[in-house]
DNA sequence: GCCCAGGAAGGGG
DNA sequence: CCCCTTCATGGG
């Protein structure tokens, strides 16, 4: 096992609980098993965990990552050096000042980015990122983490560290191999069918989430569509989540009551005509990181 | 019991 | 193209 820390200095600000357990990522899992449940300003002290498939440029091994932040570090520990990994996982390459320096001077967003500065949008690897928003279709925040969690429990590989086993993500390969009636047994409900149609799309060859890189944006949303429980809204948050487009601003029901209350000017009826106002009104290049913000903001509470 | 949750598919107009 | 209904499941 190896370990170590990151200074937080060179990231600048960062908030790994509000990170990680804002509704961004199902993957992560916190090793108090506590996860959604108790909340502690800035960072949260805990220590979660992840399997990270291999990612080109980042990891060539399936790694096993666990990290916690306590004042002023990043401490983990792994099966590999981790600070790569952190790095692309939790986009701690992203110069949060300047992002919120080119955010336009809202009230609700200042009101959000000031409860929870520091929070980071996440760099999830794609394929576990579009199964995982496939199953977020009208599902809590901590139902959509146990699907996830129950997918790579019963159907991933099991991996050693520090004298547990944890599990990986399954592969697009071990999920088709899966019956409907095999994920429904997990609870995914109605939403079984799309994840073990997808999961075959994209072990088939027929289609790449991965292959919008380099699209103009809504060309990749459009594209993204063609999975099977995936429409305008899920292809946001795999395109934001997953995929660096950082413009994407998903439509969901917080955001919208957002629009209503805040923006009603941006309602444009139909998705894409909206989507482009929000985008806009929210400052483009960075509109999903306000997104983000906002929505965390919205759910917790906030007005 | 009722209502809701980071919606999407399938049908009809 | 837009509008409507249906689709599981668990927690409040």
């Amino acid at each position: 096992m190896e370990s170590g820390a990151i200074p937080l200095e060179s990231v600048g600000p960062f908030d790994l609980q509000a990170t990680v357990e804002s509704g961004q990522t199902y993957l992560w899992d916190r090793a108090d098993g506590n996860m959604y449940e108790t909340t502690s300003a800035h960072g949260g002290d805990h220590w979660y965990e992840t399997v990270v498939p291999p990612i080109a440029g980042v990891t060539d091994e399936r790694a096993v990552v666990r990290v916690r932040q306590t004042d002023g570090l990043l401490e983990w520990e792994s099966t590999t050096d981790a600070v790569p990994i952190l790095t692309h996982l939790l986009r701690l390459d992203d110069d949060l000042d300047a992002i919120l320096g080119a955010t336009p001077d809202l009230p609700l967003l200042n009101r959000a980015y000031e409860e929870y500065r520091g929070m980071r949008l996440v760099r999830d690897p794609p394929f576990p990122c579009l199964i995982s928003f496939i199953c977020s279709a009208q599902m809590r925040v901590s139902r959509i983490h146990g699907m996830q969690m129950r997918m790579a429990e019963q159907f991933g590989d099991p991996v050693e560290f520090d004298g547990r086993t944890l599990h990986a993500f399954p592969t697009a390969e071990q999920l088709a191999e899966r019956t409907e009636e095999e994920l429904r047994d997990l609870s995914l409900g109605y939403r079984a069918p799309y994840v073990q149609r997808t999961a075959e799309m994209v072990a088939d060859g027929e289609a790449d989430p991965a292959a919008v890189r380099g699209m103009e944006y809504e060309e990749a949303r459009e594209y993204l569509t063609r999975f099977v429980g995936v429409g305008d809204k899920v292809a946001d948050c795999v395109l934001l989540f997953s995929l660096d487009f950082l413009e994407a601003v998903p439509l969901d029901t917080w955001i919208r009551t957002a629009i209503a209350d805040h923006y009603p000017e941006c309602d444009a009826g139909g998705y894409a005509e909206t989507s482009r106002a929000i985008r806009e009104r929210f400052g483009g290049e960075y509109a999903g990181y306000a997104q983000t913000y906002v929505f965390y903001y919205l759910r917790a509470g906030g007005e």
